[in-house]
DNA sequence: GCTATAATGTTGACAATGTCAACTATATTT
DNA sequence: AAATATAGTTGACATTGTCAACATTATAGC
């Protein structure tokens, strides 16, 4: 058993952290006329692995047609692109653009900006504590 | 300085984090055909402390008007009711009804069940110190 | 008192997002 | 070859997000 009791008041704290978050990923999505899904779904994309509609799914939760409107805006501003996969060509893969490597790199930089302020009131240890258990759990997917 | 460097990769890490943490809590708003931000909207509602539309604006980080529509949504449902506030008559004041309250402990629960194995690989030591460290953060509202 | 200004909340228009069922095209299985 | 499964799209419809305009009430300044 651990020996701190986890309270309900915990899990609400955890949500409204959760408001506070989004809300300092859309700021900089909506100055650039981005809805906060298109913003998200930028900051999950890069270079290196192309993902499929299928995998992106999986990483935001939602569903397939839904995943379909948000790349479909993407593409049409120029910053994604959907490609054939050679080797099964039910897949397209989703590659992102040099316009947009360029907004989501602007949209990182103010995630990280924003949350200064919100993680200001941690100490160093706290933060590397902070750092080893967010990775602990982003690894770890049900 | 802090002796942990905190890269991108940290905040994507908490990105993807949150995305499955509102995914929990959808779930179980779905089953009872609310939206998800009904369903979170519900979660921060409580009896003792009624809030005014303007104070849950500045909880979900959203436009009034936005607002409106979530709580008319919750009140056709007869979960939540609206009450004029008798020391200040532009003020309403939210109060959340029994079959709000009852679907209320729903959603937390399943956020409480959902979240089990999403912090199952966590310590007794890692569980303690995300706890203290949530909490520190979910007082500090820039 | 009276007027200007601010605060609270709603409405309407429209775009983005979420859910669901039906559908096409391709892979895989039998 | 036929049945089944997978990846993705489309259309219908409800919810949510953004913005401007608006009505009502409070507050500040005169």
């Amino acid at each position: 058993m651990p020996d701190t009791p986890i309270t309900d008041q915990f899990y609400l704290d955890l949500v409204g952290s959760f408001f506070n978050l989004k809300w300092q990923i859309m700021a900089e999505g909506l100055k650039h006329d981005l809805g906060g899904m298109q913003a998200l779904t930028l900051l999950m994309l890069n270079e290196l692995t192309p993902r499929s509609m299928k995998e992106l799914c999986n990483t935001l939760h939602c569903d397939a047609s839904n995943v379909t409107g948000i790349i479909d805006g993407l593409e049409q501003r120029g910053l994604v692109e959907r490609r054939n996969d050679p080797s099964d060509r039910r897949i397209k893969t989703l590659h992102i653009l040099p316009a947009g490597k360029e907004l989501q790199q602007q949209i990182l930089d103010q995630l990280v900006r924003g949350s200064k302020a919100f993680l200001a009131p941690l100490t160093d240890s706290e933060m590397t504590q902070f750092v080893s258990i967010v990775q602990k759990l982003a690894t770890n997917r049900p």
